[in-house]
DNA sequence: CTATATTTGTCAATATTTGACAAGTCAAAT
DNA sequence: ATTTGACTTGTCAAATATTGACAAATATAG
């Protein structure tokens, strides 16, 4: 798998210098669990993410985003349309915006 | 509920003068089931896109962007950072794209 | 009222996800 | 070459969610 968000959960534990032992129990979960999330092989709960942020000191809109954008991406990679898919899915949630 | 696929091919369906009795069964599936899609309540496969498109004599990527758009509103709406996460997944869909 | 089209509700069967734990690998230290 | 600590992988039952099928309700037109 491949997670833009555990890449950058990941990258920001080892900065702070912290063990998955250390983190993990401050989402309650077991290290196996975080592990599989910074790897992108489970998902992480979004309630999660601002606990997340605050422990790794990291900017919680910014793991949102990246979050999300791997939400997007699970759906539409591998599929021939996802551009246009995006544009459409663009105009729905901001209506008024000109091309 | 809400889906502009489901829109679509209702609005295809009536256009050809078709009942829900006349297609369902092409899909293999009851009235209650195709109607269900229709409003968005249920999901459909996306094997039985092109047998649609066919029966309803309609575009097929059309429809398969539309069905995807909806995977992706599904995903982003109620999301305070929608449009930034799209972006993001964007450039991972198309990282040759200048901005 | 009757007939036909559509919609809604229900529910068991099936499939998927989750949480928890055990066992595994790997690298560094002793 | 063993031990230790960090991380990874595999498994599995329990919890959840989805599906397919059908019955019943509603709507619409004659």
């Amino acid at each position: 798998m491949n997670s833009q968000f555990g890449e950058r959960i990941r990258a920001l534990r080892l900065e702070q210098n912290l063990y998955l032992r250390q983190v993990a129990p401050l989402l309650q979960m077991d290290t196996a669990q975080l592990s599989k999330i910074e790897k992108g092989l489970r998902p992480i709960k979004k309630g999660q993410i601002p606990v997340l942020a605050e422990v790794l000191n990291a900017d919680l809109k910014d793991l949102q985003t990246l979050w999300l954008a791997d939400q997007i991406y699970a759906v539409v990679k591998d599929e021939k349309f996802a551009f246009e898919a995006m544009q459409v899915a663009d105009q729905k949630i901001n209506p008024n915006k000109t091309q």
